[in-house]
DNA sequence: GCCCGGTCTGTGACCAAGTCACTCCCTGTG
DNA sequence: CACAGGGAGTGACTTGGTCACAGACCGGGC
């Protein structure tokens, strides 16, 4: 009877069933192509968002080009903070990208608010996401004002890299990643390379010396 | 009957009586001298704090020493995002301190989550502070990242000085606004010096050419 | 194969900002 | 009045960001 989604939501299964069965008809699963801009500057969603699987990109934009990802919302997580921005207040101009494709559980406003209403599970659910993107923030601001370049670059490749310390990044991208210029990001895997921590190649960056990073990414 | 400091907060202003009537009894109103660290890494309230009068300014401390104002909870704005966090989410390290004297109204956890839950009127006014909040940090963000610093420190300057164009502060203080060093805050303001915006003096800084700073704060 | 555009990367010179190690100065206190 | 302690000035140096390039690589068209 449940469907599968709501498992991927730990804070929801408590839900009171008589509440869950509204969301459950109200709500429905949508599929975004990788690459789909869910809200941005001109563009925002119209119900809020559970994302079930995949991963969307929230990243702002300066006047002058520069780029820099603010965090990243991944399956199992709530959108709630964005779209509450969103329809909240203010303009602002993040923009948040699908990185993969996108499974989500679009939930009508409506829904939303009366599910706000009735459920101390779902309200803690959605403050609970609401705290917890706001430490990731806090950390971020800390890291750009204060943290090395060096240091920010291992900790990133180390977060992003898969399994097999593969990347399929630009240095491009990993600048817009840091909120830094790519010449910066090149001289730094440069460095990198000439220890033998990584090997780069073209779009391409492959960590082979994971203790390197790892004891760079971890302190001074 | 209404006491005052609810016509502070117009978003609470329509309140049901019903609801209010509880509220009012139940919170009640506290006063902080100037100084005081509201909370912080080791201290933390234990109810949620409305701001009738006063400033509290909320930074992080990094390891290092250095500091950075994330921004300033002033009269009629509600703690309760800080507040949240630190009941929500684990540990962080930023610190809340109260830069004047400083009138609050406290509303003990249970009265404030049956508000939330009771309540369309209290929701929205918490969720709109939560939104405005982040598009702070984002705006934050964005500047630590791509902001030149003598544009951040003229805006700063005329942010914080009186209406006389006054300001009391160290050079240090508005490092630690800034995020950068102390140094860094002098020579800019020696610059500005020549330039005939501004004239300094030990522990305080006069503008003297708002429209210089003005115009540096607002572009290129 | 070869050419050709676009993208990706490397490099050096330069500028902006942060760090370090001092110094001197001002001010309040004993 | 001397003195301690915080506030401010300064020069040398490092790190990071900007600019202006020059190659290197890659895919498509011929």
């Amino acid at each position: 009877m449940t469907p599968s989604w709501i498992e991927k939501f730990p804070g929801l299964t408590k839900l009171n069933p008589q509440l869950a069965k509204p969301l459950l008809e109200a709500s429905k699963v949508v599929r975004l192509p990788a690459g789909t801009r869910i809200f941005g500057p001109g563009q925002a969603p119209e119900a809020y968002l559970l994302l079930i699987e995949g991963s969307v990109r929230v990243q702002q934009v300066s006047e002058t080009g520069r780029e820099i990802v603010l965090y990243r919302v991944v399956g199992g997580e709530s959108c709630a903070l964005t779209t509450a921005c969103l329809m909240g207040y203010e303009e602002y101009q993040a923009e948040g990208i699908a990185e993969t494709d996108v499974e989500a559980v679009a939930i009508p406003r409506s829904t939303f608010d009366e599910l706000i209403a009735t459920s101390a599970e779902f309200r803690r659910f959605v403050f609970t996401a609401f705290s917890q993107r706001i430490t990731n923030l806090f950390r971020l601001i800390e890291e750009v004002a204060f943290a090395r370049i060096d240091v920010r670059l291992a900790q990133r490749l180390l977060e992003i890299a898969d399994k097999n310390g593969h990347l399929a990044l630009t240095h491009q991208q990993l600048a817009a990643e840091l909120g830094t210029a790519r010449e910066v990001v090149s001289r730094q895997l440069n460095e990198f390379q000439r220890r033998g921590w990584v090997v780069t190649s073209r779009g391409a960056i492959d960590i082979v010396k994971r203790d390197g990073l790892a004891h760079l990414a971890s302190a001074p």
